[in-house]
RNA sequence: CGGGGUGUAGCGCAGCCUGGUAGCGCGCCUGCUUUGGGAGCAGGAUGCCGGAGGUUCAAAUCCUCUCUCCCCGACCA
């Protein structure tokens, strides 16, 4: 994509209603922008990230057999009644009639539909175990949106519901989202902490968030600090499971087994939450199969969230530095930024061309600022949207076909020949 | 929902107290000069001063109502 024919809307400016750094990031580079309180439209840019995330938990769940659907984000208010939320939920539920003076509503979550449409279909303990999910948006209507997508009113989430016959049955479809949630934070560069946490009316262990460490954190977390050397290497998930982590409501230090020395206490997001609630909805939906004896059996279900919106900011949170955002390669919009110097001298630009170009063909994700402005705005511009690599082309390097790598996260620069650079993407 | 703030050009802000018909920086447009970290000079465009009502010869400014957005507390991916 060169600059010159994209949309590209940068701020030199913190738009004053940005309080944490990833909301004033977004903005800035162009990611988002706010349409009311709580509700965003995504840009180009931003588009890209969201799709690449999204296409990560895509592939992670598909890998152990999890079932994509698209549910309606309007429903009607009857499958809420019967399963008596429609009273429950509070005013975060957003409500309104339709024409027909129906009661209507902007799914929060989609327990019941999903529900509904396995008891439709549904008749056989031979179909089961199944696992549903989707990625569609959400709407809560927030005492208090903050902080840009991080809690947004509207937002972009995973959500899957497990089917099984029995609490076995369901204790294996938990572990395999457990599993596939990890494996999904790490593809993303992250490193996600499952802590315990309150699983509401069930109770018992069956409930985990998935919490990225970050100040600006709205949850509290208590953990052993043993965690945190199992960052970066391969995924030890009978490690990860054995250590001692837990949400604020669930910690009790008269009961911790972590000595004091040795437990953190560390702010972090949110990004996943997963838990088993038994037959809470098959129950009051008569969601039953046949079991092989030929008695009807009601379905133990799980329900597996991931704030897919939310994770852009998590991510940036993670990951940036006093100059803008610093993309793990897996999620940035464009794998590699090239910057022409100096549009204005021909041979800058044929070899500008010629790379980017080339990068094409390779099938690289590259981003060309062949605009006509000064080094230091396309700098700054190349470090704020954080790409991963960046590719500089100025007159002198031009004149001996040489090129300059930069790599963002480090800082690092290389100059290298043009067809070695090129070899490095 | 309670408490506090805010709304003036695309972004950041001044002007409001003490009414006289709107300004600064950045950005944007034109030209020239510049050109390896957000350029210089010269010219130019852009505003229902959040909305409605009122006071006044005259309202961005004073009064009333209303809306928006943000911040601090209880819910959530």
């Amino acid at each position: 994509m060169k600059l010159t024919q994209y949309f590209f809307p940068t701020l030199r400016d913190d738009p004053q209603e940005a309080q944490i750094v990833s909301h004033k990031l977004m903005l800035r580079g162009g990611f988002i922008t706010q349409s009311s309180s709580g509700i965003y439209s995504w840009l180009p840019m931003g588009l890209k990230v969201l799709n690449k995330i999204s296409d990560i938990i895509r592939e992670e769940q598909n890998k152990v057999g999890h079932i994509e659907v698209l549910m309606p984000t309007i429903q009607s208010s009857d499958l809420w009644r019967e399963s008596g939320r429609y009273e429950d939920y509070g005013k975060e539920m957003l409500r309104f009639t339709d024409r027909h003076d129906r009661e209507m509503l902007y799914g929060p979550t989609n327990e019941e539909l999903i529900t509904d449409i396995f008891r439709t279909f549904i008749k056989s303990y031979k179909h089961i175990p199944l696992t549903l999910y989707q990625i569609q948006w959400k709407f809560r209507d927030e005492i208090r949106p903050r902080f840009g997508v991080m809690r947004g009113r509207e937002f972009l989430m995973k959500d899957g519901y497990s089917f099984d016959l029995d609490m076995e049955g369901a204790k294996k479809s938990y572990k395999a989202h457990y599993e596939a949630y990890l494996r999904t934070f790490k593809r993303m560069g992250l490193t996600a902490i499952p802590v315990k946490a309150d699983s509401g009316a069930i109770g018992g262990d069956m409930s985990h968030e998935f919490q990225i460490l970050a100040q600006t954190g709205e949850s509290t977390l208590y953990y052993d600090s043993e965690i945190e050397n199992l960052n970066g290497q391969d995924l030890d998930i009978d490690k990860l499971q054995s250590l001692y982590a837990a949400a604020e409501e669930k910690h009790d230090p008269s009961i911790c087994p972590v000595p004091a020395d040795k437990l953190k206490v560390a702010k972090g997001i949110e990004v996943g939450h997963i838990f088993y609630f038994g037959t809470k909805y098959s129950d009051p939906f008569g969601a039953t199969v046949m079991g092989s004896d030929g008695e009807p059996v009601t379905v133990h279900m799980g329900s597996y969230g991931i704030g897919v919106s939310r994770l852009v900011a998590a991510i940036i949170e993670a990951s940036h530095d006093d100059n803008g955002i610093i993309w793990p390669e897996a999620v940035a919009p464009f794998k590699v930024g090239l910057v022409n110097l100096k549009p204005s001298d021909e041979t800058t630009s044929a070899l500008c061309e010629k790379f980017y170009v080339s990068a094409l063909a390779k099938g690289i994700e590259i981003l060309y600022d062949d605009r006509d402005e000064r080094a230091g705005v396309k700098f700054a511009d190349m470090d704020l949207i954080g790409l991963p690599f960046q590719v500089i082309i100025g007159p002198k390097g031009a004149a001996t076909g040489r090129v300059e790598i930069k790599i963002r996260k480090t800082g690092e620069r290389q100059d290298l020949s043009f067809e070695d650079a090129l070899k490095l993407f």
